[in-house]
DNA sequence: GTAAAAGAAGGC
DNA sequence: CCTTCTTTTACT
């Protein structure tokens, strides 16, 4: 008998020792089955025979071992610990987030085989002349005298013919064993670079099989996918695996068509919509180095691989990179440790790249590549400010909007509305009073939502059907306050009663297949007006429009949010890549009461570089991140006094223990009030990031003992995107 | 996090 | 003295 370390899915800051009997091999990395409590859990091997076990006649053995080799490969598991250790979240939650679904329950690891039909001997000799009369059947055979079919490939219209074909035994289920994919031998035809693209790759290639971080900062238009698309065709002549990280609305049919197009090698997507069994697969396949590239979204990061050659990050600069809730990873910053680990180039990509990459740039702590012009010669737009001030506005659009928005459409080309705020206006209000229809539960109004006939809560998801009176006076003159993209796409159909109007949000997606619907009715082309909220922002490309009204960007000049301006000029300079085309310069009109604003006028004048590097020198003076670490303590309760009094606990230790640590707060969250709870912040800025740490390791021991600790919840925030 | 034990509050 | 709800504690 011997002793082992477990890591369990619990959220307690401490290991669990278990008796290994005598006979049962495991290793580090593997799964097993103990009891807890009880329970019984799954939980992974994290040491053998600890040096401080706990006391060995408490122990009890494990229930079950579950693998024979560990599910985590030791890359893994060094990068999942250092993950703990920096996101300050219990390890056995975090390992256990590394691997899917199916195994965190203790389903067996599948024997690493795929289901795949092959004809029989029958069916090798079969006439086709027998099959005349089903077509269908007659064309999945002849796909399979070219060898055999994965399951997965087979489409669902091939289904019932596959059915017909097994039944006459003309084909079998034959279970094919992973194996790595072959490797790519015949060259691949990519398009002519320019310059700068043929920089960029052949940096990146020279980098093969060694740790070097790249800052691919290109603007749109500027073909950075080229770039990454021509840095892995030799990787994949030598079989190894490329894992890209796309933001989550960034992965679309078309970037993942792109690399599958131009490469014979299995190309693999991993993201949300995936069933828990398609996971587990391209967990496998990815593992045993069957998947050649893997494209997916953050969590993709966890991935085991079995040669991983190269990361991309493509839009690194992206928010959906970082985890919102329970373990909040940035898989940006931890596809670098992993490309360490790995001893492999990490490409980190964006047109307009954040203020924390480019500072490692500049710093040269990251390799910067920048592609200066447009691949396609294509003429960056133009942006232009309409001051919302000095002319009349109709439903939020100024005189001279409209009149670009016509002149746009008569020419045969599309316009793009973006308005960050779906719903038909983001409240209801009384006439007579001034009274706001307010969420219950929340410090905010609700979101009149007229084709629902309801009134919703952004926040916490809440909603009741829209008031008839006023609750406060009882008046019946209830008027919305404001414009959301339901009021917008409304209001432009009769202004504009010759053009369609597609709108592109959250709620006009819900409908599966809606959002591919509208897509194609975009792309089919012919004048027409889209209205829509970030979505349009992000991932995909409309190539006929033309001009693009950001109909509201003063909601982000006084925000308290000090990365507010870098959001807002990103969006303003993605939002302007997908205007333009070919042969017609696009145009970006900026609406705004304050057009004088000094932050409009730099993105106006000098462009994103100039903003964002002037934006870091601004965060130096005023000691922000990247010049300081930030770590943010969130604390809520249904009583509005505990989360106070328990940020100010945490004061006082740090005042006594690090001195040197600036602290912001407790101050209340931007929404004080969030589903009932009262929402309190504690932000702790340091110079040195290792003091910072110490520090947290210590603020949390010792709030553990605290009586305060366990009647409110409470989180920490490493370097935190959102402040909300 | 879950589950059970311990404690507090209320009914008769 | 019993039930029911809330709080505390253990979990290897």
């Amino acid at each position: 008998m011997s002793v082992i370390r477990i890591a369990l899915p619990v959220p307690l800051r401490q290991s669990f020792d278990y008796l290994l009997p005598a006979g049962i091999e495991v290793q580090v990395g593997c799964r097993v089955r103990v009891p807890f409590g009880k329970r019984a859990l799954v939980g992974i091997v994290w040491q053998l025979q600890p040096a401080d076990a706990f006391a060995e006649d408490a122990l009890k053995p494990i229930i079950e071992p579950l693998d024979a080799a560990p599910v985590l490969s030791e890359h893994l598991c060094q990068l999942l610990s250092f993950a703990a250790d920096y996101y300050h979240h219990p390890l056995g939650e975090v390992l256990i987030s590394a691997i899917p679904a199916l195994l965190r329950e203790g389903k067996p690891l599948p024997t690493g085989q795929s289901l795949s039909y092959q004809l029989t001997q029958a069916g090798e000799t079969t006439a086709e002349a027998d099959l005349k009369r089903a077509p269908k059947q007659l064309a999945l055979w002849q796909q399979l005298q070219q060898g055999a079919l994965a399951a997965d490939s087979i489409t669902s219209e091939q289904r019932p013919a596959l059915r017909a074909l097994l039944q006459k035994q003309l084909v079998t289920a034959i279970e094919v064993p992973f194996a790595p994919y072959p490797a790519l031998t015949a060259a691949s035809a990519g398009l002519k670079l320019t310059t700068d693209q043929a920089l960029a790759v052949s940096a990146i290639v020279q980098a093969q099989g060694r740790f070097q971080p790249f800052l691919l900062e290109g603007i749109t238009g500027s073909g950075k996918t080229e770039v990454y698309l021509q840095s892995i065709a030799p990787l994949l002549a030598q079989g190894q695996q490329v894992l890209v990280l796309v933001p989550e609305i960034g992965l679309t049919p078309q970037t993942l068509a792109r690399f599958a197009d131009r490469f014979a090698v299995p190309v693999l997507s991993w993201h949300s919509g995936l069933t828990d069994t398609e996971r587990l697969g391209c967990w496998q396949q990815a593992a045993t180095g069957s998947a050649a590239i893997v494209i997916g979204t953050r969590s993709a990061l966890f991935l085991r691989f079995a040669r991983l050659g190269l990361i991309v990050v493509d839009e690194e600069h992206d928010a959906s990179l970082k985890q919102q809730d329970g373990f909040r990873y940035h898989a940006r910053d931890l596809a670098i440790k992993r490309a360490a680990l790995e001893q492999c180039p990490v490409v980190l990509g964006s047109a307009t790249p954040s203020l924390e990459s480019l500072h490692n740039a500049l710093q040269g702590r990251f390799q910067l590549l920048t592609l200066s012009s447009r691949a396609s010669g294509q003429q960056l737009p133009t942006l232009e400010l309409i001051n919302l001030q000095q002319q009349p506005v109709q439903f939020g659009l100024a005189n001279t909007t409209i009149q670009q928005i016509k002149h746009t459409l008569q020419q045969g080309f599309q316009v793009m509305l973006f308005l960050n705020r779906r719903g038909f206006a983001p409240a209801l209000s009384c006439q007579e009073c001034g009274w706001v229809a307010d969420c219950q539960r929340c410090d905010a109004s609700m979101t009149w939502h007229k084709s629902d006939r309801q009134l919703n809560c952004h926040h916490c998801g809440s909603s009741r059907p829209v008031p008839r009176q006023c609750g406060h006076c009882g008046s019946t003159r209830l008027v919305p306050l404001g414009q959301g993209t339901e009021q917008l796409e409304a209001q432009l159909q009769p202004m504009f009663p010759d053009y369609p109007v597609v709108r592109l949000d959250r709620d006009s997606t819900r409908r599966k297949g809606s959002l591919a619907e509208a897509l194609h009715q975009i792309t089919q082309g012919g004048p027409q007006l889209i209205v829509g909220t970030q979505m349009l922002a992000k991932g995909h490309h409309f190539p006929q429009v033309t001009l693009v009204v950001i109909v509201d960007v003063d909601g982000a000049l006084f925000s308290s949010d000090f990365r507010a301006p870098e959001q807002l000029a990103q969006l303003i300079t993605q939002v302007a890549g997908r205007a333009g085309r070919a042969r017609h310069a696009g145009k970006v009109l900026l609406q705004s009461r304050y057009p004088d604003h000094g932050m409009l006028q730099d993105i106006l004048h000098n462009g994103y570089d100039s903003f964002a590097r002037l934006a870091l020198t601004e965060r130096q003076q005023t000691l922000l991140p990247p010049y300081q670490f930030l770590a943010l303590f969130r604390a809520e309760s249904h009583q509005d006094e505990l989360p106070r009094q328990w940020l100010q606990q945490l004061v006082e230790l740090v005042q006594t223990e690090a001195p040197e640590v600036q602290l912001l707060g407790p101050i209340r969250a931007p929404l004080e009030r969030k589903a009932g709870k009262y929402r309190w912040q504690l932000h702790c800025y340091s110079a040195s990031r290792s003091g910072l740490h110490q520090l947290l390791n210590q603020l949390i021991a010792a709030s553990q003992s605290w009586p305060l600790t366990r009647k409110l919840r409470w989180q920490l925030d490493v370097d935190p995107v959102d402040l909300s």
